[in-house]
DNA sequence: TTTTTAGTTGAACGATCGACTAAATTTACT
DNA sequence: AGTAAATTTAGTCGATCGTTCAACTAAAAA
């Protein structure tokens, strides 16, 4: 997954120095162009041609900063990750700090976890609900490795931190039934969020994107009750 | 988009022959790898010769027998999906004759719904398998209008007929919410069931296929509870 | 038996795919 | 200004895509 390099030159001379003479925003055109198409039509729905043109660059262009097709999906990926990871991490800080009885504190996780996702795919822009979008779609995928792995490499941590949040919470819940209720919640943000591109796009839908708001609201109550059905009676 | 049929020939005279020319199940294989390629790969990462030589067949038996890819791929959603769809809607009839208080009722509609597709995809053989993991990976697509509307215009109806079971049993609660509370249950079996199909085929998983069962009661006490998550206090 | 029909075969079509290269152009630094 | 590195252009490569076709086989109908 190498970004963009020298294409293997006489490197018997000169410094190994990496300074990016000019780079206006060529590399960024071609990544937001990808995952725009990307996210919606999913990886082998879409050709570097239509990536490049969208771009409005030439096709050897997306091997030049970016090496494959693999290697430019990738660089999707990795591109907003690391800030995305931070943010929900930050989430969770905060919303380790809020005091209450038991349904108060969880919300507040359950709460954490989701706010930055629908933030950004509502706030962030268009190429942030891009990137959103291409992550329930490729969460969505998990027979080829090859394309969740990265994900999950990045997201894996933060993930586990959020289950142990609410598995310390809840000492009389069996652990298993704590990671049921969490991917059950996980499941249905990533298909909540796969629909939520099409629904701003034909305003016909069941609810327009301003009305997410809401729904994050309605999650709430409803994984937070759900939670309380998970655990055993004696 | 025609099945493998008898050619109608006049049945009034001789044996019960069983005739079919020479093609007692092309079209049938055909399906069948179909299926199984489309629901792991998706419509974009399958090929006609992928289809074809898994089938063991030629590649322009294909274009005979079902016309064009896009044809094929719709043939496959078609010839399971009112056997299906009659399934989900006998299991509806059976919860609503349940007797009992609220959340028993309600536990009854939810437990109708899954029952089946979880069932079919445990119970019913390979091609069920496949089918079941094929509507999830579509219902995850939804940008595509021309793959999910197929599934849509068989399943809506029964879809709607769960909704309203479940809203006739709530009356104290907004029918919008009943929605959402439906919507939620819906997504999370559609990333679950498109999860499934790879946390069989390697045991490493989060938990085998014979684990679903137990899921199944997990989440039904899970929906079960978050419904009353979505009941405004006043 | 002859004709008709459904099914199958193997090969090819034009188009497009991902990958790659050489040359031209632009930029930063001396 | 000169120069070397960085960037962009235009085009080619073999492979594969979905689709089409004419020829052929075998069973059903006449």
């Amino acid at each position: 997954m190498k970004l963009a390099e020298t294409t293997g030159g006489p490197e018997g001379a000169a410094a190994p120095k990496l300074d990016r003479r000019r780079a206006p925003d060529t590399a960024a055109r071609i990544l937001d162009a990808a995952e725009s198409l990307f996210s919606i039509r999913g990886y082998h729905g879409v050709s570097l041609r239509d990536i490049a043109t969208q771009a409005g660059v030439q096709v050897a262009l997306t091997h030049y900063h970016f090496g494959s097709k693999e290697d430019l999906f990738g660089a999707v990926i990795d591109r907003r990750a690391d800030a995305h990871v931070a943010g929900m991490a930050d989430a969770l800080v905060q919303a380790r700090q809020v005091a209450g009885d038991q349904a108060t504190r969880r919300r507040a996780i359950i709460r954490a976890f989701i706010t930055p996702i629908v933030d950004r795919s509502m706030r962030g822009g268009a190429g942030w609900k891009n990137y959103i979008r291409l992550m329930a779609l490729v969460a969505n995928m998990p027979q080829q490795e090859a394309f969740i792995s990265p994900f999950r490499q990045h997201f894996d941590d933060v993930i586990a931190a959020y289950v142990e949040a609410l598995r310390a919470l809840h000492p009389e819940m069996d652990e298993g039934d704590v990671q049921w209720g969490f991917f059950f919640f996980q499941a249905m943000i990533t298909h909540i969020l796969a629909e939520s591109g099409m629904l701003d796009r034909q305003s016909g839908g069941r609810f327009s994107s301003r009305d997410l708001d809401a729904m994050v609201e309605r999650m709430v109550d409803f994984v937070g009750a759900g939670f309380t059905g998970l655990v055993r009676v004696a």
